[in-house]
DNA sequence: AACTCGGGGCA
DNA sequence: TGCCCAGAGTT
């Protein structure tokens, strides 16, 4: 396992890769971003972004959501996938806000993952980009690279993923290390070709030393 | 713990 | 074509 202080040297240099790393969802309100966030689930931002922009300008307020059918709804983003339950889960949970926080978005993480389509990794999102609560969302990229790093254990579960880094980073750094896991997972720590031969990280990386050697005895 | 939803991106 | 993706809910 990584030390606290490789692991905050290891964000820092995923920092230094991706200085612009940031949510990028288009939102301009909680609301909007709660609803972007649960979009994304499972496909990328930049394909939530084609529906978002329409999206918004045609529904502005939980109200909206909840007086529209289901069928306009599922075809206004068809386009994103998973479009059915996650329409169903916009509706609902615009209810939702509707019926128990007076058609705010709650800051709580509890609050946010009682709603529908809002998961623990969700509710971590919303809460630290739309109101600046310490806390680090973990999706497959930061699982991964915290893994591959040895900032964490393999056979961590999600919780103990997040855990880990909670111990491991500075609070006041846990959003900028959030995006910065995400971006270098994206785009650097791949899930299919890492770029370990390039990796600034690789002195301290247990599974890119053991990748480099396989690569070496098959050449 | 495994399964399902799902169209788009990419090799 | 086949495989994977900024997950969550159900069984």
């Amino acid at each position: 396992m990584l030390s606290k202080k490789d692991t905050q040297y290891a964000i820092d240099q995923m920092g230094e890769l991706f200085p612009e790393a940031e949510c990028e969802l288009t939102h301009s309100n909680p609301f909007e971003l709660l609803i972007a966030v649960v979009l994304s689930a499972q496909c990328t931002d930049a394909l939530v972004n084609k529906v978002t922009p329409k999206l918004f300008a045609k529904y502005k307020t939980p109200e909206d959501y909840v007086q529209v059918p289901l069928e306009e709804l599922q075809e206004d983003i068809r386009s994103i996938g998973l479009y059915r339950n996650k329409a169903k889960n916009i509706k609902k949970l615009s209810q939702s806000l509707l019926e128990h926080f007076d058609g705010q978005v709650p800051r709580e993480r509890e609050q946010l993952e009682s709603l529908a389509g809002v998961g623990r990794k969700t509710a971590n999102v919303v809460t630290s980009v739309a109101f600046g609560e310490p806390a680090i969302a973990v999706d497959t990229h930061v699982e991964r690279v915290s893994k591959r790093l040895g900032i964490c254990r393999w056979k961590d579960n999600v919780r103990q993923v997040e855990e880990t880094l909670m111990k491991k980073i500075k609070k006041e750094d846990w959003s900028d290390a959030h995006h910065r896991l995400i971006f270098f997972g994206r785009y650097h720590c791949k899930a299919q070709a890492p770029k370990c031969p390039t990796c600034p990280l690789l002195d301290m990386c247990r599974e890119g030393k053991k990748r480099m050697k396989k690569s070496m005895v098959e050449a």
